[in-house]
RNA sequence: GGGAGCAUAGCUCAGUUGGUUCAGAGCAUCUGCCUUACAAGCAGAGGGUCCGCGGUUCGAGCCCGUGUGCUCCCA
């Protein structure tokens, strides 16, 4: 078969992958061998696949196929999360292109809605993992609101609320007036902003209790809109300036309602005027305030940011336009001082961009503090191990400080609080409205059916997203509504969770927690932070950058192989990486070298074969396989240290440099014979291993060329084969190898500097101690450097070239004229440098102190390179003695 | 304001208990090659005051102190 000009990805990857799930390579059930899972961290059931996905997609491959390969029986678990803010702000969306408004349909209805958009959008992200090649168990194919998980999620809260870990509470909360709905501070996007501060003088009340004409106290704000929600003044008690103020009154412009001028440590005396205007309903800082010096609470907002009756002016209007609307009556009235330009920080809703309100709130929230002892212990101890380590500083600064989480969310695609209210507004926490019932008989001491009459109303608000995918690494597995199965008992803990650092306290942690309190298990043995995926020039990739790339474009181009390796190429371990567009460029290029040492093979086998392997093919074959050998152990060891990309790159250089370049050079037939079959059996034999290695990071090429080196078996495929592990090492056949490099490189180099063309014959002689050493590696060397001969010095050889390898003499002769000078140019700079060196080495060893303190390994090093750097010395003046 | 981290070649990064010739790799650059697998390539080369200063040590890219610059997280 003639072999194509290159590598046709886009049919190999269609065709692999598909044989791969027709094979059930990737479908685990659980059996004796020692189990490896991953649950996927779920990709948001809206989203699409960018850049960071691929990276944590590709790294949780890489780790999947390899431990598949190491013989663990491994399943990775795909699924999705329902994403509640995001889904439902695309349903109405969806809606409203319909021309539905949300508010005229009932929850029922609009649930229909929500999972007929699910049906049809949700799994996209699901194929494009498929696309990138990724090994998924798509059997086990998982979402949050499955029916069986969203029992689950229920049932954990019910369990919390029982154990006293669940409570409702009226706590200042983020409020996202868009989406009508709390926010968790996570979700919400500080951004410096500029904007006016406005100067407000609020008038003093005078000696008849009315507001004076004359004096005055000026407070400095960026929300005049928050006036009429004022219930204090506040200045630090130290300040002079306002110290005649404390205790009495003044009154909110516009509305003139009497507040308190009081006084607090909290106030910074030198931002803006000193004088603070206390707004317990609407700052989180102010809220505080409040509870401490028992204010009046004056909410003026409503839930969707609109100002109500309380507010007695601009009712009706957007806080926004509200700002606008009072701070011009206020310049109209003359309250306004003046203004300049202020930048702070303002947050932004992560999902829909609303500047988010303060807003007092009743919520549901879970006590953390109950649960971060133990997830914090776990790992404390190493018990899980996190990768890179410092993430464990983050993670044990975040659960000493921990806050409680508020669950509740004002949507309605999720899991709808199992709580119930009677008509007096008491709680009843159940799975369902009859269990409801009973709870309500219990408390009330009625009977059940005198409390069937009772209505009741289930609780509007659905959970916190997170609140279900914490559960997600035992619960795709039914470990929680299942307790006890053997899958769980297979399975879990899992091994590896494979997730961006940003999430470390939604997701890490959280799951930690759950994995502890419903499993009295940890969730998994590591925790893999990738990096964040940036630009060429360190911006974070986002939507609103437009410097995401359309991946599937790109794999489109490139590549699924190309794409994986571009992205691993550059993403050292735990840092964030720099992604360009020619990382991809650089994969391609590796697919083309191994495309095109395929064909050099091919190019082989038909031309037939010769029955005799020469000498120098044999030590060619002895050292690719002990290279191949060391190579691997280096894998291994950075493997257990998740330092992936340094693996790739070692594997890289491997199949480039050692296989090809070096190699497959030093096997090549000369023009018009013939490869000997066993050289050939050992090369393919070499470069099956070689694809092995490779096939984690680039599964479809490795896989596509593993069948085309060779007929193989039905069954037989790269991705299922065995790896075995390292062997010892031949150091002897290694460093020979290493000065055949060297001796070519230099030969080379020389030839080069002389201005010797490619095709130049040269004759090469040596000393004799020399020429036995390479007996087995002469003809290489020859051939390498484009040399004729190679034989022992003749007494009389000046006027050659000379060079040294090692401490050996070289010297060349070319029937061209070459210019001495350039060469003992050459080894007069390396004169310097070695007499420098030895100065410095002699130095030490005469140094009583060196060589009292030193280790006796040490110091024999340092004796050994005085000798070694004599010889070469010494070498280095025959040269030049020669070339005179 | 509180906490964490980083600074090594033009760029991105390795550098594993301080001790080989330790100053490295990839990419980029330069030079020469259409050599019978590959120009998406081959061969070769150049390039760094290891951020500044001070200290510990026989010995510091590595340890300590300090200064500078940058990044991230939290309030």
């Amino acid at each position: 078969m003639e072999a194509g000009k290159s590598f046709d990805f886009k049919h190999s990857e269609e065709k692999w992958y598909a044989h791969w799930i027709e094979s059930g390579y990737f479908h685990s059930t659980s059996d004796g061998r020692e189990p490896y899972t991953i649950v996927i961290p779920p990709p948001n059931v809206t989203g699409i696949l960018h850049m960071g996905h691929c990276l944590n997609n590709t790294i949780q491959d890489i780790l999947a196929r390899r431990e598949r390969m190491l013989g663990k029986n491994v399943c990775w678990v795909p699924g999705t999360d329902h994403a509640s803010i995001a889904t439902e702000a695309k349903v109405v969306q969806m809606l409203r292109e319909r021309g539905i408004q949300k508010s005229s349909l009932s929850r029922s209805e609009f649930l229909q809605y929500a999972w007929e958009w699910k049906e049809k959008y949700g799994g996209i992200i699901l194929q494009q993992l498929k696309k990138l090649g990724c090994s998924l168990d798509w059997d086990r194919t998982s979402f949050t609101m499955d029916p069986y998980y969203y029992q689950s999620v229920i049932h954990v809260f019910i369990d919390l609320y029982k154990k006293g870990y669940i409570y409702r509470g009226k706590r200042m909360i983020h409020w996202d007036v868009k989406a009508k709905t709390a926010l968790s501070d996570e979700e919400v996007i500080r951004k410096q902003t500029q904007q006016p501060l406005y100067h407000i003088g609020y008038a003093l009340e005078d000696e008849n209790g009315q507001p004076s004409t004359k004096a005055q106290i000026i407070i400095a704000t960026v929300r005049p809109e928050t006036i009429m929600g004022d219930a204090a003044i506040c200045v630090h008690p130290k300040d002079e300036r306002y110290q005649h103020l404390h205790g009495k009154y003044a009154f909110v412009p516009l509305i003139n309602r009497k507040i308190p001028i009081i006084t607090d440590e909290y106030v910074t005396m030198d931002f803006g005027t000193g004088a603070l205007k206390v707004t317990p309903a609407h700052d989180t800082n102010d809220y505080q305030l409040g509870l401490k010096h028992q204010l009046e609470i004056i909410d003026i907002l409503n839930e969707d940011g609109t100002l109500n009756e309380t507010a007695q002016i601009a009712v009706g209007m957007d806080r926004l336009d509200a700002r606008k609307y009072v701070a011009e009556q206020l310049k109209l009235k003359g309250y306004l001082i003046k203004t300049e330009e202020y930048t702070s920080e303002v947050g932004y809703s992560e999902r829909t961009d609303a500047v988010v309100e303060p807003r007092l709130s009743l919520q549901w929230w879970v006590d953390m503090k109950k649960l971060a002892g133990p997830a914090l212990e776990v790992v404390n101890n190493n018990e899980i191990q996190f990768y890179p380590s410092k993430f464990k500083n983050l993670y044990r600064h975040w659960m000493e400080n921990i806050k409680d989480w508020c669950i509740s969310r004002q949507l309605w695609w999720g899991h709808q609080i199992p709580a119930w209210y009677d008509e007096s507004g008491n709680v009843y926490v159940a799975g369902s409205k009859e269990e409801a019932l009973i709870e309500l008989a219990k408390k009330q001491g009625i009977p059940i059916e005198e409390a069937a009459k009772i209505t009741l109303r289930q609780d509007e608000d659905c959970l916190d997203t997170w609140f279900s995918s914490w559960i997600w690494p035992f619960e795709v597995f039914k470990g929680y509504s299942n307790p006890d199965n053997d899958e769980i008992n297979y399975y879990y803990p899992t091994h590896t969770l494979v997730t961006a650092p940003e999430i470390i306290f939604f997701w890490v942690a959280r799951m930690i927690m759950a994995g502890l309190e419903f499993k009295k298990e940890i969730p998994f043995r590591q925790v893999y932070f990738t990096g964040i995926v940036r630009d060429k020039q360190g911006r974070k990739m986002s939507k609103s950058l437009g410097n995401s790339p359309d991946l599937l474009q790109l794999i489109d181009q490139y590549g699924a192989d190309a794409c994986r390796f571009g992205i691993m190429i550059s993403s050292p371990a735990g840092n964030d990486l720099l992604w360009d567009e020619s990382s991809n460029e650089q994969g391609r290029n590796f697919t083309n070298k191994l495309w095109n040492a395929y064909k050099l093979l091919k190019m082989w086998e038909s031309a037939g074969f010769s029955d005799e392997a020469e000498s120098q093919e044999n030590f060619a074959v002895e050292w690719m396989k002990n290279r191949l050998e060391q190579t691997k152990s280096e894998i291994e060891k950075q493997f257990a240290e998740f330092r992936l990309s340094e693996a790739l790159k070692t594997t890289y250089s491997l199949i480039w440099n050692d296989f090809c370049s070096w190699y497959l050079e030093w096997i090549k037939p000369p023009f018009g014979t013939k490869i000997s079959s066993i050289v050939y059996e050992e090369t393919v034999d070499l470069f099956d291993n070689l694809l092995q290695l490779l096939h984690p990071f680039m599964p479809f090429i490795t896989e596509e060329l593993f069948h085309l080196l060779k007929v193989r078996k039905k069954g037989d495929d790269l991705t299922i084969r065995p790896l075995s592990p390292s062997t010892g090492i031949d150091e002897k056949i290694l460093q020979k190898g290493a000065y055949l490099q060297e001796a070519i490189t230099n030969i080379r180099d020389v030839r080069v500097k002389n201005q010797l063309k490619p095709k130049d014959l040269i004759h090469i002689n040596v000393e004799a101690s020399t020429l036995a050493y390479l007996q087995d590696i002469r003809e290489i060397l020859c051939k390498q450097v484009n040399a004729t001969t190679l034989e022992v010095a003749g007494e009389n050889i000046s006027g050659n070239i000379s060079l040294l390898v090692g401490k050996d003499k070289f010297f060349l002769l070319s029937e061209k004229e070459v210019d001495t000078g350039a060469q003992k140019e050459q080894l007069l700079k390396d004169l310097a440098y070695y007499e420098g060196f030895l100065t410095s080495v002699e130095r030490k060893l005469e140094n009583e102190r060196f060589m009292n303190n030193a280790k006796p390994e040490v110091i024999e090093l340092e004796r050994k390179k005085k000798s070694d750097t004599e010889i070469k010395i010494q070498s280095i003046k025959e040269s030049l003695a020669a070339l005179s």
